[in-house]
DNA sequence: CACGGCCATTCCGTATCATTGAC
DNA sequence: CGTCAATGATACGGAATGGCCGT
């Protein structure tokens, strides 16, 4: 059974704990290539040889065959490869084999060799001189291992780039605004001069446009509201900062770090001193009312606390789509029954054990109907009663919302303790539906000032450990049982520690702009490399630089099987003459990548080899490297640089590309909506996708049939025009062709019949609220007679409507009916029709991309705040509250010629 | 180990619809 | 009786948050 199982061709559970596909019964198929490529060139292809003859005698053991291998490069690779290999017997026979084909696996074995097949692919490939290839020796050898290694030890010092100190050059580092609202007088002023600079057209239409006055009318006077005015702007501001600062002393929030004009402290200590309030615990469980209980095999049982809190995790899915995933429910059922039989297991009525064996004979139930009614109740609550109960939650947590962070003032982040649950995971995870446990004090460790004083724990508790580590910048952690992973508690991305580690990002993406050019010449050129090894890096690195792929580690079998660029599979990328390739695979988070791209022609042919047989699904497509080799080759082109410095600079740089193609014309939500679509290609790049809500299909057909209802209206009442002025038809026979969309005879009868039915609800409606009227104040009912009557109406209708299908003329309806009533009734329905169609146009478009992750993650701020400053665009339609908090170093930074 | 990224879920304000009352 | 404004209820969609994922 084992033996076929290791035939199967599947990846997934062939992958060994640490994650590396295993080919089973397959010797490496990696060699071979090298080999081939070295076989293009006769001497190489004897030092190939020796290496070849090495590698088989030392195939087990295999990593001893790396000092005396000349060819070092490929060496490395066979070690890892063989590590992990399990059908190490069949290898030995295989690589018995003259050819030098360890493939051999008997499955897939292709008539024509490997190494035919990869001469004659490198042999067509002229890009590789065989004079070259001396020189490219050489070449190779030296950038061997531990050289190159070196070099990123200056990261370090680097990193502090003379930019952040000509930003520190503007003011003195102790340097505290005087007040609270002094901080905003210097947006404000920005914000007068820059619109005063732009064209008045501008504020006009931003004026019209904006929908403050609907938000006004409505008496909020929140500074939310997008009111452009630079006076009321000022006024609104200060509001909101008062209100922020809920301490009475408006004191607090005076003094605003702003790190940008600070200068920057180097090195690795993140604080001198630390002083917070630790963690939050989520509530203790309550135990159920006694009656509620949920079944077993009919009989109702009763549970210890943590059984039932457990029970009730899943009594909560009911009706969720976990609720009929198998792998949840089974890895829900088996940690349940752990806990059962830990906490005394389950009891009936008199006490007596319930042995609860099977899923199928639970029923959660009661349960998932009394959280049901809880979540009512909630939600019935009086406004004044959710006020309180919000009141009192914020009192609460209000300790832990700052802490003091080297004397300042600092926001934290999460700094409540995720609470038990089922494991939810992403995608197929193969923990899904585990048992988060609950954390208890003792489980965690709190990071603080040697000077501070310990937050007391929870009553009858104690602290699991205090550290006082300056170099970390978590307040707390612990380690969840899922994964083992650990969590941290830190700042807030509004924090000032937050916004420089965000700032230096995006200079160390604009760093990349100096280096791009060179690096892309290189890895273009060692895309024709003869080694295989650097063939792939170069290939591997081609993709992330065009495509934004992420880096791809292995993952172990315990995880989801998504990957990334240096673990995707021979069937994740389809070729198709002459150069298109489609990549299509799971991403992070188990997302879709699937794209068709045009690739360079060496691409392509790299990547027809690397997925040439023996290779088959399951088998990795760049065998012979890992994440590690492309970030140490990263690594040398440009300190610091990984492949998330190309996705963020390739997304800035997208997103400036764009912006600078706009033109200052058009309003405000026009340059909007310009926005928004330079934003969209940039979530596209970066394959920032969003599901598409299950209503949407439904949704949209209902908009569809919205506006086809109103065309069918419209060309109502233009046939009622004609009715009044028979003569316009000749005038304007356009004008009176229906739409298109409605220009069938079939839909029209079912429409009316729709409208009748519609009408029928309506009345029946009416009239029942209208007796419920009557009872409530003593009178007597209507009888069935009058409804009969009010739905008289109704065979009016259909009568009309038979009429004017057969005429196909409508007589003009209302009093004193007028062409100029008339037609202003069209136009108001044109206008309709026109939103309507609008929204559903901007709905489609971006029902399955997310803006918003680029936006926050990827897209420079200072990109967006010129923009906004260039086009007269109030910044908060671009950036609601929480972002312009998080990018304030960015909006009080740049003026309106700042480029990425 | 530590930290940033990233989608789904939840929360919350606004838009929209329905109802009522005044004119 | 129709219209309009005011008000209340509800649906909707964007913003905030949560917690899982990848490097």
């Amino acid at each position: 059974m084992s033996s076929s199982e290791d035939e199967m061709p599947l990846a997934r559970g062939r992958r060994k704990p640490n994650g590396r596909a295993v080919l089973p019964g397959k010797a490496d198929p990696v060699e071979d290539e090298s080999m081939d490529i070295d076989a293009t060139d006769g001497k190489v292809s004897k030092v190939i040889n020796g290496t070849s003859s090495k590698r088989k005698a030392a195939m087990k053991p295999a990593i001893k065959d790396e000092d005396d291998d000349e060819e070092s490069d490929s060496a490395p690779l066979s070690k890892r490869r063989r590590t992990t290999v399990n059908g190490t017997k069949k290898q030995l026979v295989d690589s018995d084999d003259e050819d030098d084909i360890p493939l051999s696996s008997s499955r897939r074995r292709s008539t024509k060799s490997m190494k035919e097949d990869s001469e004659s692919d490198f042999e067509d490939d002229d890009d590789v001189p065989l004079q070259k290839l001396a020189k490219d020796k050489k070449n190779t050898e030296k950038p061997t291992p531990k050289a190159a290694k070196a070099t990123p030890k200056g990261k370090q010092a680097a990193k502090a780039t003379p930019k952040t100190q000509s930003a520190t050059k503007r003011k003195p580092k102790d340097e505290t605004p005087s007040d609270a609202s002094d901080s905003d007088i210097p947006i404000a002023k920005q914000r007068k001069t820059a619109s005063a600079k732009k064209s008045k057209a501008v504020k006009n239409e931003e004026d019209s446009e904006e929908p403050t006055p609907a938000k006004a009318k409505k008496g909020k006077g929140k500074a939310e509201a997008p009111a452009p005015k630079k006076a009321a702007k000022g006024k609104a501001k200060k509001e909101e900062e008062a209100e922020e600062g809920a301490s009475p002393d408006g004191e607090e929030q005076t003094d605003e770090y702003k790190w940008w004009l600070a200068e920057q402290n180097d090195g690795n200590q993140k604080w001198e001193t630390l002083q917070h309030s630790g963690v939050m615990f989520p509530p203790p469980y309550e135990l159920l009312p006694k009656h509620i209980k949920m079944k077993y095999d009919g009989t109702p049982i009763t549970l210890a606390p943590e059984a039932e809190e457990v029970a009730g995790f899943m009594a909560a899915l009911l009706e969720a789509p976990q609720a009929s995933d198998k792998k949840f429910l089974e890895n829900f059922f088996a940690d349940w029954k752990t806990v059962l039989k830990e906490t005394g297991g389950a009891k009936d009525k008199d006490g007596k054990t319930v042995k609860i064996q099977s899923y199928d004979k639970c029923d959660f139930r009661p349960m998932f109907e009394h959280f049901t009614a809880l979540k009512e109740a909630k939600k019935a609550m009086s406004a004044a009663e959710k006020k309180e109960a919000k009141a009192e939650r914020e009192k609460i947590e209000e300790p832990y919302q700052y802490c003091q962070w080297d004397g300042r003032k600092e926001k934290v982040g999460n700094f409540r303790v995720e609470p038990p649950g089922l494991f939810r995971g992403r995608g197929e995870h193969p923990k899904r539906g585990m048992y988060k446990k609950r954390v208890y004090p003792e489980q965690i460790t709190l990071n603080i000032g040697k000077e501070a004083t310990v937050p007391p724990p929870p009553k009858g508790h104690k602290w699991g450990n205090i550290v006082h580590n300056q170099t970390a910048s978590w307040l707390a952690m612990w380690t969840e049982n899922i994964n083992g992973n650990v969590k941290y508690v830190m700042l807030a991305v509004t924090s000032s520690l937050k916004g420089q580690s965000d700032f230096k990002k995006y200079e160390k993406a604009r760093e990349l702009k100096k280096h791009i050019e060179k690096i892309r010449r290189e890895y273009t050129q060692e895309l024709s490399d003869k080694q295989t090894m650097v063939r792939q890096r170069a290939t591997a690195i081609y993709l992330i630089d065009k495509f934004a792929l992420r880096a791809g580690n292995e993952k172990g079998e315990d995880e989801a099987d998504t990957v990334g660029c240096c673990s995707l599979r021979y069937e994740h990328v389809t070729l198709e003459e002459p150069n298109l390739v489609h990549f299509k695979f799971l991403g992070k988070d188990s997302i879709q990548f699937d794209q068709v791209y045009t690739v360079d022609k060496q691409v392509f042919k790299n990547l027809r080899i690397f997925k040439k047989a023996p290779k088959g699904p399951g088998d990795d497509l760049f065998d012979r490297i890992q994440t590690k080799h492309i970030n140490e080759w990263f690594k040398d082109h440009m300190p610091g640089l990984s492949a998330k410095v190309f996705r963020t600079y390739n997304a800035s740089w997208t997103m400036q590309q764009e912006l600078s193609k706009m033109k200052n014309v058009g309003t405000v939500m026009e340059k909007h909506a310009a926005y928004n679509e330079a934003n969209k290609k940039v979530a596209i790049l970066c394959n920032h996708q969003r599901t598409k809500s299950k209503m949407h299909d439904s949704q949209m057909e209902k908009k569809m049939y919205e506006i086809k209802a109103l065309m069918y209206q419209k060309w109502r009442l233009k046939q009622m025009i004609l009715n009044l002025e028979p003569k316009l038809k000749k005038k304007k026979p356009e004008y009176f062709k229906p739409d298109e969309e409605i220009d069938d005879e079939d839909w029209i009868k079912e429409h009316q019949q729709w409208l009748i039915e519609e009408e029928k609800k309506k009345i029946e409606k009416k009239f029942a609220k209208d007796n419920e009227k009557l009872v409530a104040n003593g009178e007597k009912e209507m009888k069935a007679s009058e409804l009969n009557s009010r739905l008289s109406v109704l065979s009016d209708m259909k009568k009309d409507f038979a009429k004017e299908n057969k005429s196909k003329k409508v007589e003009a309806a209302g009093k004193s009916p007028s062409v100029e009533k008339f037609e202003e009734q069209i136009a108001k329905i044109d206008d309709k029709i026109q939103v309507k169609t609008g929204m559903m146009k901007d709905k489609e478009n971006t029902s399955e991309v997310s803006l918003g992750t680029s936006k926050i993650n990827y897209i420079d701020p200072r990109l967006s705040v010129v923009f906004c400053k260039k086009f007269g665009v109030p910044l908060e339609r671009i950036f609601p509250k929480t972002l312009r908090d998080k990018f304030k170093w960015a909006i009080e930074s740049v003026d309106e010629n700042w480029e990425f």
